[in-house]
DNA sequence: TACGGGAATATTTTT
DNA sequence: TATTCCCGTA
């Protein structure tokens, strides 16, 4: 048969060797904007048009959204179905895997995934119950958990962990171990699976039953997977079993954007590739599709000053083009300013608002942009940050169904109870109690009756729980009458903004539509595998995470808040490594932008710590040379003298011991002494005890910083 | 016990 | 900004 596709004429040299690989491993080093994800299209569609049936490919990606969007490249192509390719994450794949065979190692269905905030749900309870709670000096749920994931995502025995990546919670060692066997053994009781179960038990499952990894592996004959540069040591075993009935592997990555440390991947998986798999072919894609030539010199020395070796040096077809300039401005207000301004600007010139975006290191550093920006009218989406499933009202809404899907789940039932009025937090623990609720849930209900205030709430309750579970509903069908039930609690609840949840609501109705198997519906919401709006949709600025913004492109990119504590976070600059990851962070920012690209910075922090704060520019972006980087803006002078920020010059500076102080990057903390002259010991609940310089304000109750400095 | 209201507090990144 | 905490009241 001809084949339909001029490759020759579409594809790059290498991309062509890439795409027309033999058999057996191949790994492709593919720089930002090399035509990565159009060059594995082209491998679908060419395995595809040798006549291998779609349901024998595999593709894994990092979000279900990529896999969909390259499917629907390939189908345009051909002009066929490919909707029997298996695409999706890692996480989806290991639920699929774990609902069929998880019997084998003892995790009989239901299973249910809980996301992060189920997670912390669960830890509260048992700290609660483990008497824990109250101690102010004990890591929170939230900490807990950040302990858990990571000590397992890394693969590190438990003791060890604790005193490798948190010293200074060593001493709560006992009741930490405590915690974790609590935690574990509560979603074992419950059929609950948090986001790191999904691969540990995929793994398990596989060690202790060859025999399913194989039939696992042998259902497909070529996997590929993208964004390999991410992928952890859980995920790379993983790919390993599924390959080993045919050994047809192509992976594509770029050590250069590796940025999900946190999470345990390290870009050593993707250079010891060629050890683990042999004879394996490599293949490098240098020619940059997608930025001028200005753009990419600014990452290519960004990259060049990273302390690790990297080999590529990205290059492009388009040497003209305008520099990125870097702008230094006085205030966040005036960075909001300047972003709208020149957004505005391009507008004018014809570019389109979907054609641009605004990048950040953490979700809530858009907060006074998005004001800015809705004050102006212009039309943005949000990716990245807050997250749907996670609002309470969808997962009160949810709870219904999950109860219904898993009735061990207490985590659910917990939130239906506290919906009815007069039952609060004590006999919802109660009722649930450490035992099963289970399928005896309508005789529990009805010992409610007792309570006069309830009696009337349960009569609904019991009747929409029965239809439930009467006969097999479709989950439109059963979120219908849910909703039905619940839309009258909404106001009751949420007051002022009820409207927006409720429109959120019935978005998540909507993608329900997609689903006839509840689990797996259920299960995508909470990986966060589900199409949501649709792409493509029209004449929206984006704003995003850099971390989300992994895979696509603008022409015009602007990214804020380029200063030390921000980008790089303070957070992850412990350790070298992490500071390395930073800096890859805010390659992967820059390579972003095709045309246009914008690196600003407001000099002082919000007025919030009672002064104004000098702030730094971000480390990364001193070394590069004016050349490279023009800088825009005058320093501003206005700094604001010491006897402003700080109230007195007493002998103990004016920050007394056991004064409770607010430093806008550690938080709250209390001083523990004051050695020398602008210098004192904090002692912060996070992140111990730090000697500091005296650059921040005491904490005064009551007093409102004052009137912020006009424009 | 439940719950309202006001204050405190936390904000890295994602599955 | 938005959740979570805490306390007084019913």
């Amino acid at each position: 048969m001809m084949p339909k596709i001029a490759y020759e004429k579409r594809l790059n040299a290498n991309q062509l060797a890439a795409v027309g690989s033999p058999d057996g491993p191949t790994l492709i080093i593919a720089g930002a904007g090399s035509g990565k994800t159009r060059t594995l299209v082209y491998r679908v569609a060419w395995l595809v048009e040798k006549g291998i049936p779609p349901e024998k490919i595999l593709l894994l990606t990092f979000t279900r959204k990529a896999a969909q969007e390259m499917l629907q490249r390939v189908e345009a192509m051909l002009g066929q179905n490919c909707q029997g390719v298996a695409g999706g994450t890692f996480h989806a794949l290991a639920y699929k895997i774990l609902r069929t065979y998880g019997s084998r190692i003892g995790l009989p269905g239901p299973l249910s995934v809980i996301d992060r905030k189920d997670s912390e749900e669960a830890i509260g309870k048992l700290l609660k119950s483990l008497g824990l709670g109250k101690n102010k000096d004990f890591p929170d749920r939230r900490e807990c958990l950040e302990l858990h994931s990571r000590i397992i995502n890394r693969g590190t025995p438990f003791e060890k962990g604790v005193g490798l990546f948190y010293p200074h919670w060593e001493p709560f060692l006992p009741q930490l171990k405590a915690l974790e066997e609590g935690y574990e053994a509560f979603k074992r009781q419950h059929c609950l699976l948090d986001y790191d179960d999904l691969l540990r038990f995929t793994l398990t499952l596989f060690t202790e039953v060859p025999e399913v990894a194989e039939t696992c592996s042998a259902s497909y004959r070529y996997v590929l997977v993208d964004e390999y540069q991410d992928t952890n040591l859980l995920q790379a075993e993983m790919v390993r079993f599924l390959v080993q009935t045919h050994g047809n592997l192509m992976v594509v990555g770029d050590d250069s954007q590796s940025i999900y440390g946190f999470r345990g991947a390290h870009f050593k998986n993707i250079m010891d590739f060629p050890r683990s798999f042999p004879r394996s072919r490599l293949i490098t894609l240098e020619e940059n599709y997608r930025s001028t030539q200005p753009i990419l010199n600014l990452a290519n020395t960004l990259i060049s000053f990273s302390n690790e070796r990297y080999s590529k040096c990205l290059f492009s077809r388009s040497p003209q083009g305008l520099p990125p300039v870097c702008v230094e401005l006085p205030y966040e207000e005036s960075q909001s300013q300047f972003v709208v301004q020149q957004l505005q600007k391009l507008n004018r010139e014809g570019m389109a608002w979907q054609e641009m975006a605004v990048l950040f290191r953490a979700g809530h550093h858009s907060f006074n942009l998005e004001i800015a920006l809705q004050k102006q009218g212009i039309p943005f989406v949000k990716v990245g940050g807050r997250r749907l499933v996670e609002g309470s009202h969808i997962k009160d809404f949810l709870s219904y169904l999950k109860v219904v899907a898993n009735p061990q789940d207490v985590l659910a039932w917990e939130r239906i109870l506290r919906l009815l009025e007069g039952l609060g937090p004590k006999r919802a623990q109660d009722l649930i109690g450490q035992v099963q609720i289970g399928t005896d849930w309508s005789q529990r209900l009805s010992s409610l009756q007792h309570y006069p205030r309830l009696r009337s709430q349960m009569e609904p309750l019991e009747s929409l729980l029965k239809e439930l579970t009467g006969e097999a509903l479709q989950p439109t069908q059963a979120l219908e009458l849910i909703w039905e039930y619940y839309r009258e609690l909404l106001p009751r609840i949420y007051e002022e903004d009820y409207q927006r949840r409720q429109k959120e609501i019935e978005e998540i109705i909507r993608v329900s539509l997609n689903y006839s198997d509840l689990e797996a519906f259920l299960g995508d919401l909470a990986l966060e595998a589900y199409e949501g709006e649709k792409t493509g949709e029209g004449g929206r600025l984006t704003l995003s995470t850099v971390h989300s913004a992994k895979g696509l492109e603008w022409k015009a990119v602007f990214i804020i808040w380029l200063t030390e504590g921000r980008f790089p976070s303070i957070h992850a600059l412990e350790t070298a490594e992490e500071t390395e990851e930073e800096r890859r962070l805010l390659y992967v920012a820059v390579t972003r932008a095709k045309e246009r690209l914008f690196l600003t910075y407001p000099q002082a922090l919000s007025p919030r710590a009672g002064g104004w704060q000098h702030h730094e520019i971000c480390r990364f972006l001193t070394p590069i040379p004016k050349e490279i980087l023009p800088r825009l803006g005058e320093p501003t002078s206005s700094e604001p003298s010491k006897k402003e920020v700080y109230p007195s010059s007493d002998p103990d500076n004016g920050f007394p011991v056991g004064m409770r102080v607010f430093h806008p990057l550690f938080g709250t903390g209390v001083i523990q002494e004051a050695p020398r002259e602008r210098k004192v010991r904090v002692l912060f609940k996070r992140y111990g005890s730090k000697v500091l310089h005296l650059d921040f304000a005491p904490l005064e109750k009551g007093e409102a910083p004052d009137a912020r400095p006009a424009l």
